[in-house]
DNA sequence: CGCGGCGTTGATCTCTGTCAATACTTGTGG
DNA sequence: CCACAAGTATTGACAGAGATCAACGCCGCG
């Protein structure tokens, strides 16, 4: 199975391998697995040692806690372009988490061995991993403040406008994924999330399904500072 | 102000320096400043660019998130050996949270300019930086797993557990900081941080002003897993 | 001494989870 | 091709965990 140039452009513009030279790159991908799984299907499980990393080409895959009564808690979501698993990876520990395909999934599987290799040769590679690390982080503290100082008006309210990658104007876009998983990412129910969407509309956020119109991204962040 | 030999041990202990061979290391100390802060003093600001990591010497230090309104939410709290703002350091990029000593405070400075000039001269400094970065993720997803799955009971017994770090058997200590702080920490206020301590005195939890003993700590442990 | 921050307790409120019923969609197998 | 099962979404009724508001005692400190 080959990578289409359209697989190259999603690569290259990864939050894992942007900065990467051209030629670590090519040594990085070519000979690394391209595979698919289907939805519904594990990528890996809580406490597997990690041997790689991956960068979604295409689909959406969940990263999620199970505790001991098989209760599941989702830490992220991820889509095209992003990697996901790197931190276990680079020190060759066991996956905090298990991946699971949310759709059907393509994606890049980047061997842990093979990154090391190419920090002691090219140091510089580096910073490119600590850099997609430290971002990582940095959303992981964003979803704690989420959960700890907003409730789930604003949560979906931030959700929403992160999602129409705008900050003013009118947004009409599709959810990405299923409402139960919006709904988990967000540390809510089903329920909630349906109610939390009505209340919504009074401050111009249309939904019809799965599709999502904010008539005033500005009013909606206002909205959100407001209270 | 020179680094007493108690120092050196914390700091070749620590979880960013651990890993880090005698030589690096003491380039990468040398040179640094120690630093001294008073109780409630500011380490940065959120926004700040960042340009230097810390290790704590002694005392307390929160990371705090501040919104619009002024409200307060703690991120993380950290102690003697511990690193913290590694993350923004690697990439030189702005501190997501803001820093301040919860008590009187000693730290060492790591400027990041000299972590870089290190990885650089020496690649297998990078696997300790990772492999540091790679523990500060397993915390924030353990804490995202809290906040979302377990309740306020569940989230103190838990923090009791870690902080007694014991297992089994009755465990007597000191709580670390204040309860206000406790509280903000665990995600709850501190009129339910009172009274859910009281709570758990019906699973063998003693609490004396500051003064905690745990009579059994596989007991509340069970009772962790039970509910 | 008095003030401010901390800690506890009580009363009340509200947000959100839980349980239940219903409708719609999807896919599977007879 | 239809029937049935399973997953998804919405809505209602209800309960409960935890926040909020208020009062009070305590202690350290200027």
């Amino acid at each position: 199975m080959d990578l289409s140039k359209e697989d190259w452009s999603v690569i290259s513009r990864s939050s894992l391998l942007e900065a990467v030279p051209p030629d670590v790159l090519d040594r990085l991908v070519n000979g690394n697995a391209h595979m698919a799984l289907a939805k519904g299907e594990m990528l890996f499980e809580e406490g597997d040692p990690a041997m790689a990393c991956y960068v979604i080409l295409a689909g959406w895959i969940k990263l999620v806690r199970t505790d001991s009564e098989g209760h599941e808690t989702v830490v992220e979501v991820f889509s095209k372009g992003d990697c996901f698993a790197e931190a276990a990876a680079y020190v060759s520990g066991k996956y905090p988490v298990s991946a699971e395909a949310v759709t059907g999934v393509r994606l890049l599987r980047v061997d842990s061995q093979r990154i090391h290799d190419e920090i002691l040769s090219k140091p510089q590679v580096a910073f490119s991993m600590l850099a997609s690390m430290s971002r990582r982080l940095h959303r992981l503290v964003d979803q704690i403040e989420q959960i700890k100082a907003r409730n789930a008006t604003e949560r979906l309210a931030s959700f929403l406008l992160g999602l129409s990658g705008q900050n003013e104007g009118r947004a009409v876009f599709e959810l990405p994924f299923s409402k139960v998983l919006i709904a988990a990412r967000l540390g809510m129910t089903p329920e909630s999330l349906s109610r939390t969407l009505n209340q919504l509309r009074d401050q111009g956020v249309n939904v019809d399904g799965g599709h999502i119109e904010i008539k005033d991204c500005a009013r909606l962040r206002a909205f959100l500072s407001a209270n």
